[in-house]
RNA sequence: GGGCUCAUAGCUCAGUUGGUUAGAGCGUUGCGUUGACAUCGCAAAGGUCAGUGGUUCAAGUCCACUUGGGCCCACCA
């Protein structure tokens, strides 16, 4: 012990020097070692834009805790960090820097626009690095990885190639969502659907042949009739079935269009027949496909119309759609509005209202992929905890549908595609629904078709003709194909990715299973031949105290490193890990971490209190050598049995990813048992040399198991352990002793605590002369219930009124007895051996009345066949042996009644 | 529309395959504390386990329904 300990813990200095001297060290560096099983993590890389908020906090605190868990516990245990691009956010934050200055990403150019992005991840993207530093995360940083890193980038691409040389990415005319801020397409998962109060409009559609008579159809997007191509109703519908075929003169536009008959209408919703828009609308391009119709885009890229929309062409979708509402209304086309819920793609980085738009893009077929990874979770492969889960994945799995994989940005993996100019065979780059590649046709030689040239490297002519005149396609892919191929694309030695692949487990969000987790499972598969984890942890959101999700445009978040610098990491991790039940959500409040607060201070204060009392000359022996030597007395054998049964219990639960009745056995073992009782019960001896040696013992021990919870002051306080030897990280997890863990003993100790807070209670009734003093002795055998407490208080009272108890205000132990003494009264209890008293305290008639009741009950129940039948047989078993009991304990008090007559 | 999930003390939540007396933290109240710790200790009060019905010798726990929250998925224009 260099220095002198505080009275109370400081977290702030502690945990910088520790973090410092943990990776100058490098023993967060995990490697192939043959005598070792391998333990491995892949982060789930946070965006290089990102800023530690509470589920990052949660998530890493988890995975940290398992990784030096696993270390201890002597595997290679390896947590791989490192970032992703995350492509349209990490854009989004750079032109936003621009915009500052004046510029859009248009006035720079692509190079120059990347340079940008470059340097503002030199500068800021090490952000979310540094804080999760702080958090304690044991990640071997000498691996860091980023989604753009040369090495990965290379993989990214292979996995394009061998996807569209299996014939699994085609290019497609589809409508896509699209956001008309960010100009690009998104996948299906990128554009959540969120409920919206919107209008749903009934438009009067009149005939070419009556003019004065119409059909009426309802619409909540009114501007998209400019490109209507048709009116559709349901076969069925009677009202309807006589006009198929009709024409109609479109208003506004004057175009004709016809009535179709389609069975996916929906009688029951409008009027039941529906404007076709094949060109904004998933279904109506369906619908548009099955009955070749014309498809006519009506806007431009950024939301606003175009030339297809006459008058109206310039117009920002919305402004467009006031006007078009005003001049229907006006030439008496609107019949009538209503309010109407719908619910409307959003986009999940800047929350604009999704358009639904036919576009050009580059897709995944899935279905192919899925089946392995469907295959792979339901033979239990990979397991899912909680396993509720398994059934969301199974479920979007079952249903997938084709992965939408370009994207029109400028910051991520170019899609490796080039186009020969001479080779192209008149191929339209306009929209065309026609040249829509067939996704169920194998493409024959991918590298010649139409001048598409596929391609690992970077070619400078084309392969066919030669020709120098070949370009790149524009689109970047979707951030989320580069995240699927995180568990392997990050290792770039062959022995590591041989030695740690598949990974063990994986820890994650709910919200990320089908842009992450679902897809990493079918990039196993597909580029691995692999599952890439066994185990898939899904934790809960983090909700504040109201239940609602923390964000920061909520206003309501608690931010990690405030709490870090108010309480303390340790209290961050142990608050946040206390309530984490499995895969429920979470709801925060500070006092969580004020809790954890105080636990530090607590373990501080109990272990300064060792320190100070500590003899190391006494302590530097094998607890087992030392052992067999000593004979212990009950308390000491007691906490040592204490101490391994939570060992016991923490090694459990950790196994099973019970996270929060690992953090709380924890708790209560180290303040209510090894601080309340034992070192109270201790303090008379303290010099004792087995007393010196289980107290420090335990101590150490248990700062190991606190150690992945709480590393920070672990750590600083095993340094200061006199036996201490290399960073408490270095250290093994404590090893069961079975044979210490001594039930009988426990329960001994319990029934004294029982009989020792009665006391306590009763001491402020006492009315009694300090002046004098009266040992009472006590024995107790079985567990005082409420009644017989009583019935003791009462006992004692009398007692302590005859004989005036005397008072002392120390524990004091003597004729190896251990005596709680109060203010106003002494008693020496011989915890051992408490074996003959309790009878008497059980005396009383209520007791056996309510005895009886309970034998004729169970009885009764052993009577029935039912139970002895069919109840397992230890249970049938442990009951006749309690009405053995019963009956035995019913004698005895019996008799103890007959003889206090 | 489909799926998941929750309802237990004033508050926030635990409660393992059904099995004696349903737990913790905070809050409240009372008592205590100059020697490890007030970021403390001890104790008390506080529960018809949302409701109804069912299965069972036995239900907070299993089943059905009802009520009221939360979340996810889904193309109803």
């Amino acid at each position: 012990m260099s220095e002198e300990l505080g009275k109370q813990y400081n977290p702030k200095d502690t945990e910088t020097k520790w973090y410092k001297i943990w990776e100058q060290n490098n023993l967060f560096s995990a490697k192939p070692s043959p005598d070792k099983l391998p333990y491995c993590i892949v982060i789930p890389p946070p965006n290089v834009t990102g800023i530690l908020h509470m589920g990052h906090a949660l998530n890493n605190t988890i995975q940290d805790i398992l990784i030096r868990y696993k270390k201890m516990k002597g595997f290679a245990a390896l947590w791989m960090p490192g970032t992703d691009h995350a492509g349209i956010a990490t854009q989004n934050v750079v032109e936003k820097a621009l915009a500052k200055e004046g510029l859009r990403r248009q006035d720079l150019g692509r190079e120059k626009f990347l340079d940008r992005v470059w340097e503002w991840k030199q500068l800021y993207g090490a952000t979310i690095i540094t804080q999760l530093k702080k958090l304690g995360c044991a990640c071997d940083w000498s691996r860091e990885r980023f989604t753009m890193d040369e090495a990965y980038s290379r993989s990214v691409r292979a996995a394009f190639v061998v996807l569209w040389e299996k014939g699994l990415i085609y290019q497609g005319d589809k409508v896509i969502n699209w956001c008309p801020r960010c100009q690009t397409a998104l996948s299906d998962e990128e554009a959540p659907h969120q409920e919206i109060l919107g209008k749903l409009f009934y438009l009067k559609y009149p005939f070419k042949d009556n003019l004065n008579d119409s059909i009426i159809v309802a619409t909540t997007r009114p501007e998209t009739m400019l490109g209507d191509t048709a009116v559709a109703v349901n076969p069925k519908d009677k009202r309807y079935k006589k006009l198929i075929g009709t024409t109609l003169i479109l208003p506004l536009l004057n175009r004709e269009i016809k009535i179709i008959s389609d069975a996916s209408v929906d009688m029951e919703f409008g009027t039941g027949a529906v404007k076709i828009t094949p060109a904004h609308d998933p279904n109506d391009y369906l619908t548009g496909k099955k009955h070749k119709l014309e498809f006519i885009n009506v806007m431009h890229p950024d939301g606003r119309m175009n030339e297809n929309a006459g008058n109206y062409s310039g117009m920002d979708r919305f402004t467009a759609r006031s006007h078009i509402l005003q001049d229907l209304s006006d030439r008496g086309y609107l019949v009538k509005e209503e309010l109407h819920k719908l619910s409307a793609g959003h986009c999940y980085r800047c929350h604009t209202i999704i358009e639904p738009y036919l576009s050009r893009q580059w897709f995944v077929k899935m279905e192919p992929l899925a089946k392995p990874a469907i295959e792979a979770v339901k033979n239990g492969k990979i397991t899912f905890h909680p396993a509720r889960w398994t059934k969301v994945y199974l479920n979007w799995m079952e249903n997938i549908q084709d992965w939408c994989i370009s994207r029109q940005i400028w910051w991520g993996h170019r899609i490796p595609v080039y186009y020969c100019k001479e080779c192209q065979t008149g191929k339209s780059q306009i929209l065309n629904p026609k040249s829509q590649t067939n996704p169920k046709s194998k493409i024959q030689n991918p590298k010649i078709e139409n001048g598409v040239i596929v391609s690992r490297t970077n070619p400078d002519k084309c392969p066919i003709c030669g020709s120098m005149d070949i370009y790149q396609d524009e689109d970047v892919l979707d951030t989320w194909f580069s995240s699927w191929l995180w568990p392997f694309a990050t290792f770039e030695q062959k022995a590591d990715l041989d030695y740690f692949y598949p990974t063990s487990t994986l820890v994650t969000a709910p919200e990320i299973i089908f842009f992450w987790v679902a897809r990493m499972i079918m990039a196993g598969f597909e580029f691995k031949q692999q599952i890439p984890f066994k185990d898939v942890y899904i934790h809960g959101t983090v909700r504040d105290s109201q239940g609602k999700k923390m964000s920061k445009s909520l206003g309501n978040a608690l931010d990690p490193l405030e709490i870090i610098a108010e309480y303390g990491a340790d209290a961050l991790r142990f608050g946040l890990i206390s309530i984490t039940t499995q895969g429920q959500d979470i709801y925060l409040s500070k006092e969580r971490f004020q809790q954890g607060r105080n636990f530090a201070n607590k373990i501080w204060n109990a272990s300064r209190f060792i320190l100070i009392n500590l003899k190391p000359e006494d302590v530097n022996v094998d607890l087992c050598v030392f052992f067999k030597h000593e004979q212990l007395d009950i308390v000491n054998r007691w906490i040592l049995s204490r101490f391994y049964t939570t060992l016991e219990k923490v090694d459990k639960e950790l196994d099973s990813f019970k996270f929060n009745e690992a953090a709380n056995s924890l708790y209560s073992f180290f303040w209510h048992e090894f601080c309340d009782w034992y070192l109270e019960l201790i303090k008379p001896q303290i010099g004792q040399k087995q007393t010196q040696v289980v107290m420090y013992k335990v101590l150490e021990k248990t700062l190991r198991l606190i150690h992945p919870f709480m590393p920070f002051i672990s750590e600083e306080i095993w340094q200061r352990l006199p036996c201490a030897k290399d960073s408490i990280m270095q250290q093994n997890w404590p090893h069961l002793q079975s044979e210490l863990i001594n039930k009988k003993d426990e329960l001994q100790m319990e029934l004294a605590f029982d009989l020792i807070n009665t006391i306590r209670n009763m001491r402020a009734e006492l009315e009694i002369n300090p002046a004098s003093r009266i040992n009472i002795q006590l024995t107790v055998i079985s567990k005082l219930t409420q009644k017989s407490l009583e019935l003791l208080s009462g006992y004692i009272k009398n007692l302590a009124k005859v004989n005036n108890l005397t008072l002392t205000d120390k524990y004091i132990a003597q004729n190896n007895q251990y005596a709680v003494v109060f203010k106003d009264l002494h008693i020496v209890m011989p915890l051992e051996g408490i074996a003959d008293v309790v009878e008497q305290l059980k005396k009383t008639n209520l007791k056996i009345d309510k005895l009886k009741s309970e034998i004729k009950i169970k009885e009764a129940m052993l009577a029935n066949k039912n139970f002895t039948t069919r109840a397992p047989k230890e249970i049938v078993d442990a009951e006749k042996n309690k009405l053995i009991d019963m009956h035995e304990q019913a004698k005895k008090l019996e008799a103890v009644k007959n003889g206090l007559r």
